[in-house]
DNA sequence: TATGAATGAGGGTTCATTCAT
DNA sequence: GATGAATGAACCCTCATTCAT
């Protein structure tokens, strides 16, 4: 396998599972069974890998929600359809989630706010579509779009501390609990 | 001040800024202006410290939402002030949390499992409350209690990456939006 | 002894027969018989070992040159006495000045610039008594001051290169030699 | 231009800028523009570019004596001559002066014991030429002529640490001047 | 109560060198 | 002739912790 391909993915178990400052190098290299010098070759810093790690996540999910916003019509399907993404990309990439939630305040300034633009540009397309639907009339609107999406990323971010890749619903169906909970609320709804 | 006190708040503070590990025993004793030696007069090790960040939030928490059961007499209005109870302990307890939310996995086993303990009870009256709303025929029963729980504790515990003391809103303002968001949904009610 | 004192004694044996690049923390702290840890106790850094040889010699030799020029009332004679002083003083700190020379290119900027000030002062000492000897008729007016200053510097420092302790001739010979020669010359006079 | 040609100048101008140590194979590689393969094929260690530059200057400087030696016919000629010739190549190889008067020790001690060889017979050019010059009476007696060699190389290599290409004198004038000194030393004659 | 000196294991990183291609 | 990938030893430095005082 790719050598640099299989450094991040080391250290992305590695990191997730104890903490980037708690893993060495020596770890990283070791689980990879390589040397450190083929480390340093590839990435110049510690920090590098973890970068990478921010922005194996960061363009996949962000490249999802770009096809799904070309794919749908209306807001509601396509809020639906970015909700079961993120909870289903946040299990697939659960260890890089992790990370990403975790040490993100460990990157360099710079790095940072790379990762930041695009993290930013993210949540615009949640915001937008919340405030498309309002505009038709067709979402609350007595709540700003940003509170509504940062309650929704609450929602569906948290996952990561609690879903399982075994666990008895498959992160679609996880998913499909959100969007409805968030579109419909907790209260038994006519009666 | 207090010397012990002075020191879990002064960690608090920098193991929220920079990580736990990121902050080195002598970073801390310099921002209480106190030598290693006081350290290790009150804590037998770093990781005591963390320990302890963790119980000043989980213990104040657990009170107050003890409190709150003990006060209330049905589920809607126990699990809105159980959710504004939980912002506002989060806003004032801003430091502490995050070092809960993203460093608890550095405690020892023991530590982790006794936090974890009160942390599972906590979790607890919010799925014994969401049941009892289910029960008496006012919360959805489409979705199981503990994954509406997970979902409540995403949007609610997810305001410490982003709630700000000097931001427009109070906590208190916030915890209520979410109240309603959790309650209510996104979808606008009536035609 | 004196646990600093001893390991900048140390440091200065090794820096001037390995260099300063060539020498490891570890060699010097094995030398002296203590740990890294202690090193780094009292100085921060490698760098600062070297910056307290370099002035450990320079502030020497600026005191001594201060107490010269105090004590001599005309040119040549203080001429003398300074020649005779540095090469005694070369002598004496064998070490050091070797570090002295060789190395002064590897301190920070902001340790360069510190040590170069009192080098530079020390310098003007040897310039300000030729001048003066020249405005008196005794020195020969045709060469500057400063070359000529520079040309001495070079008879007295260059020493460091091939004067033994053990040597035929005692320093204070060699630097009675250094100044008969540079008053002098070497065409036999008379005639 | 010829590929090892080029190693050995940029490691010249780079060695004596930070110091053999502190610059590494890639640091002259990349400003040579070329790979580590490319050096290893010329030269089979880092040090034997260090050798190699400490030959260049040498050999270049024993030629010109040499072709003084047999060009000139009486000591003081010679004399200054052999002063002037090494002033000027100070200049013109002053690169690798500094490499050679400052890592010297770095050496091999084979390499180190050649290029001795060669220094110590440049040094009895010069001690021959004294003591040719006592024989006729021409020099001072009174300071054996080793002495006086060493006491007039320090005066000429000595200028490596302070002689700029742009200074406002000619590296020539330069070598006149510290000849004229040298000979006739810095008191006033006649009176 | 608290200090200041000291430890020693381990941290991330650099680097001269090798070698299959 | 020359490359790019890889090695492994050594480098400087940090740090949680200890302990005599």
């Amino acid at each position: 396998m790719d050598v640099p391909e299989t450094l991040i993915h080391m250290a992305s178990e590695l990191f997730a599972r104890r903490g980037y400052d708690a893993t060495s190098v020596s770890d990283i290299v070791e689980a990879a069974n390589l040397t450190k010098g083929a480390l340093y070759y590839y990435f110049s810093a510690k920090e590098d890998l973890l970068y990478a790690i921010h922005q194996r996540f960061i363009d996949a999910e962000m490249q999802q929600a770009q096809q799904i916003v070309a794919m749908t019509e209306e807001p509601v399907g396509r809020l639906r359809q970015l909700i079961i993404s993120l909870v289903e990309s946040i299990a697939e990439y659960h260890d890089e989630v992790t990370v990403f939630f975790r040490e993100m305040h460990r990157l360099s300034p710079d790095q940072f706010a790379a990762v930041r633009q695009i993290r930013d540009a993210y949540q615009r397309i949640f915001e937008d579509t919340i405030a498309w639907g309002q505009a038709l009339g067709q979402f609350r609107s007595d709540i700003e779009p940003r509170l509504m999406t940062l309650a929704l990323f609450g929602q569906c971010n948290w996952t990561y501390t609690w879903m399982r890749v075994d666990g008895q619903l498959a992160p679609q169906q996880i998913g499909a609990r959100m969007a409805d909970l968030f579109l419909g609320g907790t209260l038994a709804s006519g009666g």
